[in-house]
RNA sequence: GGGCAAUUAGCUCAAUGGCUAGAGCAUCUCGUUUACACCGAGAGGGUUAUAGGUUCGAGUCCUAUAUUGCCCACCA
């Protein structure tokens, strides 16, 4: 017989195991024959990513639902991608190109740069598809996608096309999210507010033939140069008088009006507001309803631009100061105050936001003809998806009912440009500019590059070829999609939102958040606090199925969880219990194998009776909260099995009574439901004992024989665990030297050999001792009398004993008087009803017992 | 301002309206009994945030309140 070590192996193991999987072809759904399906395309990680640990948890999370299913014989599809992550990649490779070659990408011109940073990503991508394989996932890798492949980008440039025949995009002159630094237009979600100490500084605007003011506050004086009207609340006693008239704004000596708008609040500040049309969102909205001008006082590089007169080419700030400084020598600053308000910065970069217009891509997603956004809403509350946690479903709801159009042109040079043809006052859009027609000059192509989202929000179909495609056909809708909570509104929405336009299906069955992960503290993990995990480190010291095990073990979907090397180390040494499990097998008996089939007959005692109705109560369990989609619990459920039933209790027995059999039968399924969870080390156990000829990944899991599930035997061998754990109880209180075995009297039929070993005592078997002299330590149905009289404090038992009888006599009146209440009994299912009258019967016993005892404890 | 959650043992978290609310870690006591010290036995530790309500029955459902966190938003 082989040596085994004690732990397992996993540094030397883990690579080899994931070769034989990968060289089995099993993670192909063409090599399983099957006619069920399943079905999740990847989240795809940024092709010039690391593995962290929000991925890793991800992947784990999918790989367990893969395998699971895979397991259960379906052909299971898990796709692989990466995504081109326009805006993030783009800096990147800017500061790369800078440090080594000294070059902007200006210097480059645009073709050259999108060549050379498509080589940077295929040259990175392989970096992070090896990260990903460590974590185990049984993807397929000879079907991984880029965003950016040919075949995929077609079918997403072709949804462009189409949504701009249905007249559901549009180029228009919008405010809209300006990064200056990214030098590119955002979307709404790209952009995140701050809080920020800033000066709220009250501006006196002159009334026009009048030595009166009106007073306005803002945070930002240099917009007032943009200025063309303020405005007041209708309802605002104090300004009724003013509305209508004309002020005269300050430093550009320009007329403007004072308009009514019921959008301003009263509270603040003044109650009057200036309002420049032109680099507000809410200014925008009301210069619209107004029809006021919209004067660009500040451009794309956050300058005052030539209609600031002579501020004209200072930055933002500085303008501001120099505006300041002029008021208030022209003594029109009322007065400053101090205000922490919210900021809007870019996503990626922290660079403030300047809301500008321009000229801009939409989605139009609430159109008269065709609403996107009321198609998803009603697929979701028709139930369409199964969303885990449920109430992530209100999120969405809300979320979609509030959505606006969404800005999808990016001016960077990174990701697909648009399909746009121009010539003259000509416009062309298709996947290839028009043929050219050389006397009417050539076809410029639109300079906007589409927004990451667009392309990798169609990522469920265009990974599968639609609409012609194989794969589309067979996987479409996927079943899972699964992603951390906080990409919901980037990417889950996206999806949803072009893969009903497009395919005119939900793109998934079944979506499934994870929650954010946090350090021991409960912050957030971030480079430059230096408190992340990486998962590589944690795998190269505790190995992948513990990593896995502590990314989704006493973890709720959406819910965020923190995760710290103690955590890893304790699964860890679950991982290695397990093998220990697998090295007593192994080494029990030479014909020691995994069986399969079990009958009744080959289960000969008490104790293997036992073991084999928990497994199959076990299996029933775990198979049902898996197709719950509730992991945590399914894990939960087995752990206790194999830790506390099997490990502890069994095994133990087993080594008295030995039953190789039932041994082999209990691994074999511990094995095959562990795999989905534990790939590794489930996979190396099932290997050595098959001498390497079958794999486990494939085998089929296990169906719970419900015959074998008997609470009688539940409970008489649960009195056996009560008796010992009373004496193991006792010895330990009294500090009885476990050297020394105890000497212990019984009169009754009792499983001897176990008792003795579990509780290390000596049985007599005999009808003549002196009982009186004794204590009796009882259950209900089984016995002894201990001899340790003269060692005991007999005032503490008396005590502990009592009280004991107090809380079983308070639960006995408890359950009798639910029993009495009539609702109770007409109301409540006949099992609880059951279950009732059953426990006082459990009591009773009990309760018998420590009498008995309070009664030898008295004669003492 | 709107929305979503959380509040359970010292810490981190579970618990499908129904068994004396459970785990892991930490603490304390004891132990190497040949699968495992990455282990085993035992112990202590709880008014399930507060106040009401629904129900035969509530940690779980409802309504308030408090505290904390997250997301959204248009406080200039």
């Amino acid at each position: 017989m082989k040596e085994i070590s004690k732990q397992f192996d996993f540094k030397k193991r883990e690579s080899e195991i994931y070769d034989l999987w990968e060289k089995s072809g099993f993670f192909n759904p063409d090599n399983i024959k099957s006619s069920k399906k399943y079905c999740n395309v990847l989240p795809p990680p940024n092709a010039n990513g690391e593995l962290h640990l929000g991925h890793a948890c991800g992947y784990t999370v999918m790989d367990i639902f893969g395998r699971f299913e895979r397991m259960n014989g379906k052909k299971v599809l898990l796709l692989p991608g990466k995504d081109h992550a326009g805006i993030q990649t783009q800096v990147v490779f800017e500061r790369k190109i800078k440090e080594e070659r000294g070059v902007s990408r200006h210097e480059l011109g645009r073709e050259k740069f999108y060549e050379d940073c498509y080589d940077f990503c295929q040259s990175r991508s392989g970096y992070m598809r090896s990260q990903e394989k460590r974590i185990g996932i049984s993807a397929d890798w000879s079907r991984e996608k880029f965003t950016l492949d040919p075949d995929v980008l077609k079918i997403a440039l072709e949804t462009f096309v189409k949504l701009y025949k249905d007249g559901l995009v549009y180029k228009g002159k919008r405010i809209i999210n300006w990064c200056p630094r990214c030098a590119t237009a955002l979307s709404d979600v790209e952009v995140i507010h701050k809080e920020r100490q800033g000066k709220l500084y009250y501006i006196k605007y002159p009334i026009k033939d009048s030595k009166e003011f009106l007073t306005v506050a803002t945070t930002r004086p240099e917009t007032m140069l943009g200025d063309t009207a303020v405005a007041v609340n209708p309802k605002d006693k104090r300004f009724l008088s003013f509305i209508g008239q004309k002020l005269i704004l300050p430093l550009q000596e320009k007329e403007i009006s004072v308009i009514a708008d019921r959008r301003i609040d009263m509270e603040f500040g003044t109650g009057a507001v200036k309002i420049t049309p032109a680099h507000d969102p809410l200014d925008a909205k009301i210069g619209k309803d107004h029809k006021l001008e919209e004067i660009q006082v500040i451009n794309e590089k956050a300058q005052i631009t030539e209609e600031g007169g002579k501020y004209a080419g200072l930055d933002v700030l500085v303008a501001r100061e120099q505006i300041v400084k002029d008021l208030k020598e022209l003594d029109l600053i009322e007065k400053e105050e101090d205000l922490v308000n919210n900021i809007s910065i870019c996503e990626r970069c922290k660079t403030p936001i300047e809301p500008l217009i321009s000229d801009q891509w939409f989605v139009k997603v609430d159109d008269e003809k065709r609403s996107l956004k009321k198609e998803v809403l009603a697929s979701i509350k028709a139930g369409k998806i199964d969303i885990y946690p449920e109430n992530f479903k209100k999120i969405l709801i809300n979320w979609f009912a509030n959505l606006e159009d969404w800005c999808i042109s990016r001016q960077i040079w990174w990701g697909p440009q648009f399909p746009v043809w121009y010539r003259g006052e000509e416009i062309y859009v298709g996947l290839e500019a028009p043929k050219e027609n050389k006397s009417k000059g050539a076809w410029i192509r639109d300079e906007n590059t589409l927004d990451t989202w667009f392309t990798s929000g169609q990522w469920p179909y265009t990974t599968l070829g639609y609409a012609k495609g194989k794969d589309y056909k067979n996987f479409y809708p996927t079943d899972m999609m699964i992603m951390g909570r906080d990409i919901l509104f980037f990417w889950a929405t996206k999806m949803l939102l072009l893969g009903t336009y497009r395919t005119g299906k939900v793109p998934f069955k079944n979506l499934y958040f994870t929650g954010l992960l946090l350090d021991k503290d409960g912050k957030k993990f971030s480079k430059s606090k230096g408190n992340g995990i990486d998962p590589l480190e944690a795998i190269d010291e505790f190995g992948a199925d513990a990593l896995r095990l502590s990314l989704v073990m006493d973890i709720a979907p959406g819910q965020d969880a923190r995760i710290y090397e103690e955590k890893i180390e304790s699964f860890r040494n679950f991982v290695t219990k397990l093998w220990n499990i697998f090295r007593y097998c192994h080494q029990s008996s030479e014909d020691f194998r995994l069986v399969e089939k079990i009958s009744k007959k080959d289960l000969k005692t008490l104790a293997d009776k036992w073991i084999v109705s928990e497994l199959e109560e076990t299996a029933l369990k775990t198979t049902q909260l898996m197709k719950e989609k509730n992991i945590s619990l399914a894990q939960d459920v087995l752990r206790k099995f194999t830790w506390d039933s099997f490990a502890a209790w069994y095994v133990e027995i087993n080594k008295l009574e030995k039953n190789t059999k039932v041994l082999g039968y209990v691994l074999d399924r511990i094995l095959k439901m562990w795999h989905p969870f534990t790939p590794y080390v489930t996979e190396e156990i099932f290997s050595i004992l098959n001498s390497g000829e079958k794999i486990l990944m494939v085998s089929v899991w296990p169906k719970s024989e419900k015959r074998f599930i008997s609470s009688d035997t539940k409970k008489n061998f649960a009195d056996l665990v009560d008796l010992i754990t009373s004496i193991r109880n006792i010895r330990s209180i009294y500090r009885i030297d476990p050297a020394q075995p105890l000497e212990v009297y019984c009169d009754k039929k009792i499983e001897k050999e176990i008792v003795e070993k579990l509780a290390r005592v000596q049985i007599e078997k005999s009808r003549k001792f002196e009982k009186k002299k004794m204590i009796k330590i009882s259950t209900s149905k089984r016995s002894v009398y201990l001899d340790i009289a003269k060692s005991i404090d007999i005032e503490k038992e008396l005590e502990n004993a009592r009280k004991e009888i107090g809380e079983l006599e308070t639960l006995i009146a408890k359950n009798e008087g639910m029993l009495k209440n009539k609702n109770f009994v007409a109301g409540a299912p006949k099992e609880i009803v059951e279950a009732t009258k059953s426990r006082i019967g459990e009591y009773q016993s009990k309760l018998k017992a420590k009498r008995d005892l309070e009664k030898d404890l008295e004669k003492l």
